[in-house]
RNA sequence: GGCCCAUUCGUCUAGUGGCCUAGGACACCGCCCUCUCACGGCGGCGGCACGGGUUCGAAUCCCGUAUGGGCCUCCA
């Protein structure tokens, strides 16, 4: 896995670190993280950091330090002399030229797309060394390949046409080729490119909206990659046991939040109480809402079949922790009669609450539909609410009764 | 403009010449369940970009067209 530190992760990039981390993990081998800094004048202070953090929040992890590539930039520059030296290269105003074969076609067999060729000499002599002695990424990088002794190099379509070109380098080095394979770019949409402006595109807007890891995983791992005709759900250890590049698609895929949405409520629905009770808090703590941690603990009954999304939560159940204004135009009769009913309840559990409640609407002879909708109201503030009998529970007998004989 | 790549329901995809009157999932619509919302159940809508070949037979192979994309930096 090699970005270059020049910003966020942008999700696509997650997206292919995510083939690379399934396709060693799934191979027993080695996967490496390199960042690619031999742009200095581009590179970010902090993405280094952030990139790792990203990886790691998602569950990706990698074997050895971390390497970068500006350590190996007096190897390159030591190689780059000796393929002018051999006359594979040249120098071209202080910086050094490679000098592609002039005739014949390179190809290679591509791991997701099959059989690719150019003709050489439709090929640029490329810079590989600047005139300030820093090599530059179309050399460094199969440089570093060399040394890395990588062996599968798994990375976005936009590199394809970088791939003749690494392979003629590796070629004039005599060194052995590594497998490529080029995964397609994720679009936003409108089918079109992700925008930054239009979609969410830094890993953090995601764990900001309140997905969680695993469902993020799945839902990426699905964009151009299929395990079968059938299977949708998938842990990160089954994605591992499944993945391989041959399932991989060669054509975009357009990224469709509805479908994460849905996929991050089952993730959320098979968690444990307290494992969700968990990722309450951390998303709660990080939003700087400072609600008892005991009280959020007894809301997940309420809310883990409701929502999708942990940034759901705080509208969802805020009449559990705030105040809420007294509803205006409600029918009084009713509103009234279910406050003296509650009142003189002997045990305040959900159970006695709604067995209370319904006899009530019962002796009044309301439909239940319509006769709980304006306790709701009065009760939550809102037309939309968790169970309304768990609810007041939860809320207790004296806050209920306030907010009811207000109403 | 040149080179390269891609093209199955709105979206993600299954499909590797007969198993396809093209399967699944999300979304959407309807019904059921129901204290609201959700969950769940049942049903529905909806697709092989187009044109030529090859073949007894093509979503699958070939050619062309169209559309979309990537790259053409002393960026990565």
């Amino acid at each position: 896995m090699a970005p270059s530190p020049t910003g966020f992760l942008h999700i696509g990039g997650v997206r292919t670190f995510l083939f690379n981390w399934l396709f060693a993990r799934r191979q027993g081998g080695e996967i490496l993280l390199r960042i690619e800094n031999t742009d200095t004048s581009r590179e970010v202070e902090e993405a280094t950091e952030q990139i790792q953090r990203s990886l790691r929040w998602l569950g990706i992890d990698w074997d050895g330090p971390v390497r970068f590539q500006l350590d190996t930039a007096e190897r390159a520059r030591d190689l780059a002399h000796e393929l002018v030296a051999r006359d594979h290269a040249y120098e071209d105003e202080g910086a050094i030229r490679f000098r592609q074969p002039k005739e014949g076609t390179v190809s290679w067999v591509d791991a997701v797309r099959g059989e690719i060729e150019f003709r050489n000499d439709v090929l640029k002599d490329p810079v590989i060394v600047r005139s300030d002695g820093r090599p530059l990424y179309n050399f460094a990088s199969p440089v570093d390949d060399i040394l890395d002794g990588i062996t599968h190099v798994i990375r976005g379509e936009d590199h394809v046409s970088n791939t003749p070109t690494q392979i003629n380098i590796l070629r004039a080095l005599e060194a052995d080729l590594p497998v490529y394979a080029h995964v397609p770019n994720i679009n936003g949409e409108n089918g079109r490119k992700l925008s930054k402006r239009r979609d969410a595109v830094a890993l953090d807007d995601f764990v900001d909206a309140g997905y969680i890891p695993p469902a993020l995983m799945n839902f990426l791992a699905l964009l151009g990659w299929s395990y079968d005709d059938k299977t949708t759900i998938m842990q990160p250890a089954e994605l591992v046991e499944r993945f391989s590049l041959e399932r991989v698609v060669p054509s975009p895929a357009t990224f469709d939040y509805k479908k994460l949405d849905w996929l991050n409520g089952v993730y959320l629905r098979e968690l444990d109480e307290d494992e969700y009770a968990r990722f309450l808090e951390t998303w709660l703590h990080e939003h700087e809402i400072d609600w008892p941690a005991g009280r959020v603990r007894a809301t997940v009954p309420l809310v883990q079949e409701k929502i999708e999304k942990l940034s759901q939560y705080p509208d969802f159940v805020r009449f559990l922790f705030e105040d809420v204004p007294p509803p205006e135009g409600l029918d009084e009769r009713l509103v009234q009669a279910a406050a003296a009913c509650l009142a003189s309840l002997d045990s305040w559990d959900a159970a006695s609450i709604e067995q209370a409640l319904r006899s009530l609407v019962d002796e009044l002879g309301e439909k239940p539909r319509t006769a709980f909708q304006p306790i709701r109201l009065a009760v939550t503030g809102s037309k939309v609410s968790p169970g309304l009998f768990e609810s007041l529970e939860l809320l207790g007998r004296e806050t209920a009764l306030e907010r009811l004989r207000a109403a």
